[in-house]
DNA sequence: TGGGGTCCT
DNA sequence: AGGACCC
């Protein structure tokens, strides 16, 4: 891959980690690990005074105990921010594709119908107050010259995902598609190779910066994670370009440790731009949702239940103990709301099937009873149609909180 | 607002 | 098979 230069912005010298604010952050490291001591502590000493009393050890998590360092201004734990997650968000997915198919749709409004419904605009569209999806009637009272384009037919849409992603897999195997539209990229394996003084400036924006006078830095965590973000923004950068090149579709990518954050960031600054996001910024990004139905994970059902239960906002989904949230959910999924409400999300970056030429067999034995699968309208890769990817290396671990419970 | 996808039970 | 989530 290139070394050379992307159109970075340079850090203002301002910005950069002075010496005294490396001490500092060295002062608050050696602080931080003190109070993570302490803590650790109090959990042991709770953990035997249960045992006393007959009853099972609560299992005690790393948020948990970084929730109880909450007072602490970095209550973040270290080494817990190793992955690098990219999200990409392609702009108004449809709209695009057909814009790259018929150029001569580029400078009008364009919605996309599917029948009485359009499912998404074009920005020339949005800039004229047509909104991402409406009726079609409400949409032409607005601007009688909007332009349709009927996209019930996936076909090309399903062709340019796959190209969108197909890209990203030649950065990395590990790619997870979501709908048509979004990629996560999990580049922890291959940001190494862009941590250099050449990738030290941020590419893109930061959760929260206001374009002329970006905050930052500094080195609040110390695991190595400033690095590997500020690397992963290049190389996010870098496969939303080789998208462009290969495919003439411009999205927008989010960078985080995480999926969650990963992905809320991804559609901060829009369209075909780019945010990172650093762990001690969690709370902000959090913050800045008010329903705890817009995190990711909370459907209608179990925003439902939280309701009922009193809690709507993420403040109250963050203070909300997990003993009431015990009434409604198992407890499992109790530790996962909160988990959600506070930005952390151990979930994986788990590959999508890209047929990869298994199951073949499987395709020929149920030939017999096909339904009508046409195979053939397929372009290359003959038969790939949907084949249950039963197969599939069951490589990815769901996490297994067993394995965190060695607390000795 | 609906059709298609995946994951979990 | 059904539910819950996502776009």
């Amino acid at each position: 891959m290139g070394t050379k230069a992307f159109n970075s912005k340079v850090l203002k010298e301002e910005s950069r980690p002075s010496i005294v604010q490396r001490m500092e952050n060295q002062e608050r490291q050696k602080k931080f690990e003190q109070k993570q001591k302490e803590v650790e502590k109090e959990i042991r000493q709770e953990q035997r005074e249960a045992l006393k009393q007959g009853i099972r050890p609560k299992f005690v998590t790393n948020k948990e105990k970084s929730l109880r360092m909450a007072e602490d201004e970095w209550a973040l734990i270290p080494d817990q921010h190793q992955r690098t997650i990219v999200h990409i968000d392609v702009d108004c997915f449809y709209a695009q594709v057909e814009m790259v198919r018929d150029p001569s749709l580029r400078d009008k409004p364009l919605g996309i119908k599917q029948k009485n419904l359009m499912v998404t605009s074009n920005y020339v569209a949005r800039s004229m107050g047509v909104k991402k999806s409406m009726w079609i009637k409400d949409a032409v009272k607005i601007l009688p010259n909007l332009v349709f384009v009927d996209g019930s037919d996936l076909t090309h849409y399903r062709q340019f995902s796959t190209e969108i992603s197909a890209v990203a897999q030649s950065f990395t195997p590990n790619v997870e598609r979501l709908g048509l539209d979004e990629n996560y990229v999990d580049i922890t394996d291959i940001v190494g190779d862009y941590i250099s003084p050449e990738y030290s400036a941020i590419e893109g924006h930061v959760f929260g910066d206001k374009e002329e006078d970006r905050k930052v830095l500094g080195d609040p965590c110390g695991c190595g994670c400033l690095q590997r973000l500020t690397a992963g923004s290049h190389l996010a950068k870098k496969i939303r370009q080789q998208i462009l090149e290969t495919t003439g579709i411009t999205c927008c990518a989010g960078v985080a440790h995480n999926k969650l954050l990963a992905k809320l960031v991804s559609g901060y600054y829009k369209p075909n731009q780019q945010t990172v996001v650093f762990p001690w910024q969690a709370h902000d990004v959090m913050e800045s949702l008010k329903q705890a139905r817009s995190i990711p994970g909370i459907g209608s059902t179990t925003f439902k239940i939280l309701e009922d239960l009193n809690i709507s906002t993420v403040q109250e989904l963050q203070n909300a103990s997990l003993s009431t949230l015990h009434t409604r959910f198992d407890e499992e999924t109790s530790k996962r709301l909160k988990d959600l409400s506070y930005g952390i999300d151990e979930g994986l970056v788990r590959k999508s099937g890209k047929p990869q030429s298994i199951g073949l067999e499987d395709a020929f034995k149920k030939t017999s009873k096909q339904k009508s699968w046409d195979l053939t309208s397929q372009t290359h890769q003959p038969a790939k149609g949907r084949l249950k990817q039963k197969v599939k290396e069951r490589k990815p671990q769901r996490l297994k909180p067993k394995a965190l419970l060695n607390l000795m």
